[in-house]
DNA sequence: GTCTATAGTTCGATAGAC
DNA sequence: GTCTATCGAACTATAGAC
């Protein structure tokens, strides 16, 4: 589930460019205007195709949506959860998630297209709705675990879960307040309170 | 800035049903679908009129959108600043908090149109863009001014607006996973645990 | 591989009858 | 106060020429 998955044979180096470019555009024009919002005419244009030019190349908006989301999954993943299994000292986890908010807060299309899109994709019978059931379930999954193995603070299952919840949650809600006022929200800085916080709380009995 | 706001003379009550059934369907389809994805005709129907009529009460979608958004902030506001602003003890602000955060568990509607509104207006010219910036400027401003006058633990600016950022991003954050596994977040759960975080720390020294 | 043309919807909003 | 009718625009997707 985790291992390897270039699935395509080797086409994929044939024509790379058109497929690259037109994933890249989506990213941008989701990001910026979200699924509903971003119509696949502005995509085309933005790389020079026609409507029907770009359906050449995906059968529908919603292919190309799957699209962009895997392969931004994908990226992001091979940027966190890499180093995050196997050291599993809290401290260790919470220095690699707070590099992964300072780069976040460097890169604002990133972020505004899994901001925009999660929230996007609570409402009815969104397609991106699975995927991101999916995507948190792991995140979830993946965290509590990591600080359920922690030597030096054991936690049970309930008490990892509920802390990897709270760690998920402050870099979500951080994203949203960051976009609309990146000026007066300092993502890194809300990221390291709560890690003293928390590095706080373990040295005491709690 | 708080006090009482009914500007509307009288005629509010000459015909007070249409209208506060189409701003309650209204809110109901832009918690369900976002705005872009919820169409007039959609609000429309479910009050038994046609697109045509709902226009009668409201001269465009946007229009819509502003008042179901200063009727919800209304009655948060009511909900939380009222008490959150005199009794200045962290402790005690922290309970409100946790209480309000509760009280959204039993309202997704509530969490719903908020959620998905606040991520779809950091999009292009996005109609409720303004309204977000206004509101997490108020709430942040709001929460931190509590948070620094706390007698038992006085913070300086920094640190207070900090602080209310972080625990703004944990009640956000925690909506979005709830919102997509109601059966595997626990908000109020994840939330005391931060409050617990809180509270142990001002024990100790920093 | 990319286009034009267009089918087939859906949408927001207006005009005007009743 | 609510409707029918309709306009004009935008959108996804298909068919078929080049």
């Amino acid at each position: 589930m985790a291992a390897g998955a270039d699935e395509q044979p080797t086409d994929r180096r044939e024509r790379p460019n058109r497929r690259a470019e037109i994933v890249q555009a989506a990213f941008e024009l989701f990001s910026e205007r979200g699924f509903r919002g971003a119509s696949l005419g502005a995509v085309a244009a933005r790389v020079g195709l026609t409507n029907a030019g770009l359906l050449h190349y995906f059968s529908s908006k919603e292919e190309l949506l799957t699209v962009v989301l895997a392969e931004r999954d994908r990226e992001t993943r091979e940027h966190a959860e890499r180093s995050a299994s196997e050291d599993g000292s809290l401290h260790a986890t919470l220095e690699q998630l707070r590099a992964m908010v300072a780069h976040n807060a460097e890169n604002a299309g990133l972020v505004q297209v899994f901001t925009v899109l999660a929230a996007e994709s609570v409402t009815d019978g969104h397609p991106a709705q699975e995927f991101f059931r999916g995507r948190y379930a792991r995140v979830r999954s993946n965290l509590a675990g990591a600080l359920a193995r922690d030597p030096d603070r054991p936690l049970d299952d309930d008490a990892s879960r509920t802390l990897a919840n709270l760690v998920i949650a402050v870099m979500d809600g951080l994203q949203v307040q960051w976009l609309l006022a990146p000026d007066e929200v300092d993502m890194e800085a809300a990221f390291a309170l709560l890690e003293r916080l928390l590095e706080g709380a373990s040295d005491r009995s709690a």
